[in-house]
DNA sequence: GTATCAACCGTGAGCGCTAACATTTCCTGG
DNA sequence: CCAGGAAATGTTAGCGCTCACGGTTGATAC
């Protein structure tokens, strides 16, 4: 009810302008030669004139050239997804295309038809921000159905298969963990405690790996919310436990729940205790203690995994990766074991 | 190229299959009435055989039900525009509706077709998230040229106007910076000196009402970026000043950034300085010392904001207000100056 | 038995655009 | 001066769906 005013303006419209057919005016607004200059400059001025511009459904409608993207991710409040779609909105924007979202309810499992049918149409192009069980599943689902139009970020074991690299962003949880997890046991720690995030993510996997390289029997994990203070909760427990010299923690958010812990247990940082998060977040530089994390470019894969989509939707020289690699961020949150 | 498999089924597929006409099953899938149930029964039969899904595209153009919005926000990274966003998404999911974002760059100005031509089509239904001057200004087109199909959150000099109600979700972003100065005026500082975010903003006035209130010259404004290391940069000369007593910061990240630059400056908090922020991310309450701040429920406001444009596309009952009205959070890092 | 009116279902048109092909125009060479 | 061909433009069909009708059935009323 009482949508626009008037009725828009079809190419027809303009067609009538400017005295051609709307066929013409189709060529000029998607850059097709084969048409005179004086021509072009006709239709553009009716363009003007007018206000018209094209209807993006009637476009992918009459099959022609995809312009839009549907992200699938889970929660675009975190730090790690928002910066993400972040890093593909540029990208995709910058390429005229537009961005749907599509968010994951991670304690909700969906059928196929549930992923698919949250596609605009049937074969349109997906990424998907793929970090834990629920958005994985649905890289599968895609990938399925529809493999010439889907990339997606993250890691998991198939991502070891040959090929993925034409349609995987790899961003690997698993060896960014085992690296931190590697130096706080090259530090000294006896062992090094996991605060994982809800659900099965690769970076615990990565973490038991470590300890599994030195013949350590990984401790217990200890079972997070995705906020700052369920963090802070769950750890209350393990550091006040003196035996705790180092902690791993599943992001920074996580980390800093855990600092805020030690806080108020007592225990003094990295004397008492280390702890390290994962994602190198702004805060991170800026909290007091400075967190020892890692840096994850999580924009640059963003935009990669766009360049990649459009790669495969529309060919052209392949796209070389542009993301910086994980790199360990050593701050004042980690050290030595006392004495 | 290469998209999907072979070719998506269609309505008319699914028609035959189940021995009805198109129009059968247009009526099944979108729940109209005046269908048997045995009719019902087998055209779902039919559609979950074949795996028919709609196409989203066609059902736009053929001019049914609008179930799409698009989102004009900047950066979609920041707290309370992802919050918002988030809350957006979620009301807008659960009510079937695809969600498409448009990133704006504030260092840009855009014309009225270049939003115009952001929307899916024209009278596309629309949600601006308006914190700043460019989002302000995509509103104001917006508004002029579908008035019908746009809603806003945020603040501004308009809002006052006569049925703002209407079409804005109401963060009176003036209200709670001046509220928060006023409590700091009230612990008994001579002034506040204010740090701001990019762009004139509305929080900046609230700040500077506070003051006029009471007759004290606002200071001058030290302008910061978006980024919690931009803000420790930029509040650096200000911390050193022992007679700068309390700042009162564009939102929490800034505020994190000025709290980093006194610590390195060596200046106790709240004795020698107090620092206040805006928004209350889930950051504030777990920081050391706890930042005082306003808490905003940017997650209610974008749920809000998404049920009044429905309101306004479908008609029904009037939508209340549904988000927490926003309150001063006093923690540690505000108090009245020494001696 | 026939008029009446629901309830149910089908037919045709058209949304705004692009693909594929048909047609016209204009310039070239011999 | 006209064949030949490229450049420029027009025509037709159809993407998948919904809207606005028109038709058909079957129960009820008189």
């Amino acid at each position: 009810m009482s949508a626009a005013g008037p009725k828009p303006v079809s190419i027809f419209d303009v067609a009538k302008q400017a005295g051609v057919s709307h066929q013409t005016v189709s060529r000029v607004i998607n850059d097709a030669p084969m048409v005179a200059d004086t021509t072009r400059a006709r239709v553009k001025a009716a363009i003007a004139d007018l206000g018209y511009r094209p209807n993006r459904s009637a476009r992918t409608l009459a099959g022609g050239a995809v312009r839009s993207v549907t992200v699938f991710t889970f929660d675009t409040s975190l730090y790690g997804t928002a910066e993400t779609l972040r890093g593909i909105e540029d990208a995709a924007s910058a390429a005229g295309f537009t961005v749907l979202i599509s968010v994951l309810d991670p304690e909700q499992t969906y059928t196929d038809g549930d992923i698919l049918g949250r596609l605009s149409h049937d074969g349109a192009p997906a990424i998907v921000i793929a970090h834990d069980e629920t958005t994985t599943q649905a890289r599968r689902i895609l990938r399925k159905a529809q493999p010439g139009a889907v990339v997606a970020t993250g890691d998991d074991q198939l991502s070891r298969e040959p090929g993925a690299a034409d349609w995987l962003v790899p961003l690997d949880d698993r060896v960014v963990a085992k690296r931190a997890t590697r130096y706080l046991l090259s530090m000294g720690h006896r062992t090094v405690h996991y605060l994982a995030m809800p659900g099965k993510a690769r970076r615990q996997d990565g973490w038991a790996e470590a300890l599994a390289e030195v013949g350590i029997e990984p401790p217990e994990v200890v079972q997070s919310g995705w906020t700052i203070g369920s963090a802070a909760e769950a750890a209350a427990e393990l550091v006040a436990d003196p035996g705790v010299t180092a902690i791993m923690c599943g992001n920074d958010d996580l980390a800093f729940g855990v600092l805020h812990a030690a806080h108020r247990a007592g225990r003094s940082i990295p004397g008492d205790l280390s702890v390290i998060g994962c994602d190198d977040s702004p805060m991170a530089a800026y909290h007091v203690p400075g967190l020892t994390t890692v840096d994850l470019d999580f924009r640059g894969v963003g935009r990669s995994a766009f360049e990649l989509l459009r790669h495969k939707l529309e060919g052209g020289p392949d796209p070389r990766p542009s993301w910086r690699s994980p790199e360990l961020v050593v701050r004042e949150t980690s050290g030595p074991p006392r004495q």
